[in-house]
DNA sequence: CTGTTAGCGCATTCAT
DNA sequence: ATGAATGCGCTAACAG
């Protein structure tokens, strides 16, 4: 690879002014400039990204580190990460923490020892406190993405969990249903707290006892299974909290031979990727995932920008799809 | 961040102990080495991946451009690939194309510029053959992924496309389909093109007349919704060489009020995630993408450690998954 | 308007 | 067993 002091030489000029044509970080004389382009021209000379970057001491790339890169949900805002970055002259470096604290360490410190100008994290479920606090000293800015802590003194983008189940409840209130099953799964995630939180809210608010209501919380995935497999009663309804924790409770109302929305209704958050064109259509809590990774560059963009504002937290609103697999509930003092 | 030189001045030793200290690189006395690395821990130094990486020429990270970071296929390619790469210590740095040639060429030259020791490349589907060309001048390994170009001279990693289409099609034809409709797609790029070519095989070696069959190539959407929708006749099965294309069948289908299997068969390459939840329940041929990356990885480590081998080219074998939509077809003479 | 020069932080060759 | 010194390729003072 050619380097500057080859094109200099073959313009003769010094290496610097072929560095300011580069830039563009000062005036040269046209006549001087086009010497050095052909010769950048013939010599077949590029930028050597690296070597620019430590004299800069900026990358001009940014880092992502996601908890699942599996989820159809994390596949997309690294995808609008990815378009945000791009737009704006980053290069992305991405890593995949898979929802382990110790990878998930190693990885922040992989992107922050490559110097990433700004690093986009999506805890895993079980983060180490430990690395937060360490990350906070970072000098690197950091936006949290999708799993808000807001106690935590990040910019942050998140979806309005808690207002969008509240949401959904109130919608299957309005529809009849009073017994629900909320398959929660891990409420350290706080995501799944969030929504969790949404449902405690939208049952108090109306007057519903709790324990009227059967809530699966943890990531022992055999006792959530078994719960609804054996689920009996009076419940007419069950949300699911996520996507995994969707396919799962669908797999055990089909093993239990469950029809829905005949027998039970059923929504979930995130959802299926083109969904709509299979049975049963589910209801479902749309995260707009693309724009939340968007989002989160912009902060850390703004952030490089203005590195002494205060922190921000966005959350982005989730679209509420209605679909069959809520329809058609009778209450039971209408029922023949 | 500290620096080796202040690790050095603390532990009173010169940089290139630290450095052979960190490096493991040549033997240094117990008592100076555990000077050194007590001198690390106390500055909290790090080592600058940049600096190391101009040094050593050599930046220990991959890059991975592909054309459609939406697909779902593609997400679990860029799954693989990071998790392969991370098992060796190499960090990902990823592009998207979107499937546009002029971004695709770009993004090429943003991670060559970075020097990525080895390149991914997912073609576009109008890929600039230009491109093709300057990049085996490269002297950076570069591995074709789930494109397969077999004239070029690169390490490539695809599926068997062409033997999975004769295997469907063998499927289906034991079942006593006759006429088929293949929804093609831009038959430019290389995957599609050769599912095409694995169909016209399978009929041609049925002895079956060709011009039975209905294929629908191209990228004009509406041209081939139109020809699905008035679709009529002999057809009695539809197959989507690819997930947007089964997409947009399975719409037109069900706008123009065919039930699957009912009235009409369906197969689809690649397919839709946890679809065996819902209904139709669709035959699918399963590209093992996630595999793929993993085995992009492979070839390029390889190739890195052997520069001057043949290249390679890797054909993974994809699953044929029957389900419900290509079952209970009677032929016509078997009916009352 | 252009050239000279000093590092960025590190690995490594050559001394000792 | 250790240190001094060089340079990877570039940008940005500083100097003319």
């Amino acid at each position: 690879m050619a380097t500057m002091v080859e094109v200099a030489r073959l313009a003769q000029v010094s290496i610097s002014t072929v560095s300011h044509v580069l830039n563009g970080t000062r005036n040269v004389e046209p006549e001087t400039r086009s010497r050095v382009v052909d010769a950048i021209e013939k010599t077949g000379y590029r930028q050597d990204a690296l070597a620019r970057a430590m004299r800069r001491s900026r990358t001009e790339s940014i880092g992502l580190v996601v908890s699942d890169a599996g989820e159809p949900a994390f596949a997309d805002m690294v995808h609008g990460v990815e378009d945000a970055a791009v737009e704006r002259g980053l290069t992305l470096v991405l890593a995949n923490s898979a929802e382990n604290p110790d990878r998930e360490r190693r990885a922040v410190h992989t992107l922050l020892d490559r110097r990433v100008d700004g690093l986009i994290l999506a805890c895993a479920a079980e983060s180490d406190p430990a690395l937060m606090v360490s990350l906070r000293e970072e000098k690197t800015p950091i936006v949290l993405l999708d799993r808000v802590f807001s106690d935590l003194p990040f910019d942050q983008v998140g979806a309005d969990n808690r207002d969008s189940m509240r949401r959904l409840i109130s919608h299957l209130l309005a529809a009849g249903h009073r017994n629900f099953v909320l398959v929660a799964g891990d409420v350290r995630v706080p995501t799944l707290r969030e929504r969790l939180e949404g449902f405690t809210d939208a049952i108090a608010s109306a007057g519903l006892a709790p324990s009227d209501q059967l809530v699966l919380t943890g990531t022992d995935e055999s006792a959530i299974r078994a719960a609804l497999r054996g689920l009996r009663g009076s419940a007419t309804a069950v949300v699911a909290a996520s996507t995994p924790l969707a396919a799962l409770a669908l797999e055990e109302l089909r093993a239990s031979g469950r029809g829905i929305p005949a027998d039970i209704a059923f929504a979930t958050f995130d959802g299926f990727n083109h969904s709509d064109l299979f049975e049963p259509r589910l209801t479902t809590v749309r995260q707009p995932a693309f724009d939340m990774g968007v989002a989160a560059v912009r902060l850390l963009v703004e952030r490089l920008a203005s590195p002494d504002s205060r922190p921000r937290i966005v959350r982005l609103q989730q679209q509420l799809e209605l679909r069959d697999s809520t329809e058609g509930f009778r209450p039971r003092e209408a029922r023949e």
